[in-house]
DNA sequence: TATATTTAAGACAAACTTGTCCCAAAATAA
DNA sequence: TTATTTTGGGACAAGTTTGTCTTAAATATA
């Protein structure tokens, strides 16, 4: 069951990384990151241009350029990242994918998934940035998967 | 968040159809639920091939011929469908697909997703097909999603 | 200005999922 | 036997996600 695209962990990984630099008053490089983290750099440039669209970052172009948080860590939480990597309805999903639901009585399991789906959510929109860092290594970062 | 895929959802839809079916002493033909349930003929076959290797399902050739459940609808759960169509590691997910697991100490939602995996794989493995067929009406299967 | 560095952006390719097509194999019926 | 029906199984095509490559735009430095 993958429930994140590789897209969304990458942009994470991209994110923490920051996050474990000392220094916030410096843009931190998308390539540097893709070395470190052995992403690929067009991938991971593409992917962490969305965050920047969508102000989650702020990016600087040209010598000691890069990428940096718009806001402190400990104010970006996963949802935030999720909502633009996967899109605003990533938590609309439906467990068995029956179709005609909401038209007529749901099924068995919805319920269920109701609830669950809620507790995702609350999940993600608590979990912020800096929790994260806190807990993972930088060295376990850059393993490969 | 898409939990299942397309092939999990039409072979669950497909043996919903056959649950709905009274007479259980007849096979149903593929052809006939691809027309019913709008699902590709070709891709329902290769799916529901899947579901007779694993001896889920018992297939005859020939007129009158087509695919019977091989146990009562009461004891095929949820669980067994998507072992088979999505694999036996389906509920072995992680949440952010950070590498390093098992190595490193956990990230802060692992301890919630440990939770919320086991309560899916439980859902799942406790809804029957049966049940499913209660509560989901044949008119409903029939519409394209 | 000229050059190097770095993100922005789009075209393109590889891999995976989903869907289509063709023919073989098994069973029925005439 | 011959024709018909139906599943089995492989090759192939379309679509999506993932990954690569090339060029443009912005910035710094000399
Ligand atoms: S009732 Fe809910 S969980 Fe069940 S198929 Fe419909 S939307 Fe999905
Ligand atoms: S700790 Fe658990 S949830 Fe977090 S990244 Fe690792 S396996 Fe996934």
């Amino acid at each position: 069951m993958k429930v994140l695209s590789k897209a969304s962990v990458y942009g994470l990984r991209a994110l923490l990384y920051i996050v474990s630099k000392k220094d916030k008053s410096e843009y931190v490089s998308i390539r540097e990151m893709s070395e470190e983290l052995s992403i690929s750099f067009h991938f991971l440039t593409k992917i962490l241009q969305s965050l920047t669209q969508r102000g989650l970052l702020e990016s600087y172009r040209g010598p000691n350029g890069g990428i940096a948080l718009k806001l402190p860590a400990e104010e970006i939480f996963l949802i935030d990242v999720v909502k633009i990597l996967e899109g605003e309805n990533f938590f609309d999903s439906c467990l068995l994918g029956l179709p005609g639901c909401g038209e007529f009585e749901p099924c068995p399991v919805h319920d269920f998934w109701k609830v669950t789906k809620a507790a995702l959510q609350d999940e993600f929109a608590t979990t912020s940035l800096a929790e994260l860092g806190t807990k993972i290594s930088e060295n376990r970062l850059r393993l490969s998967g």
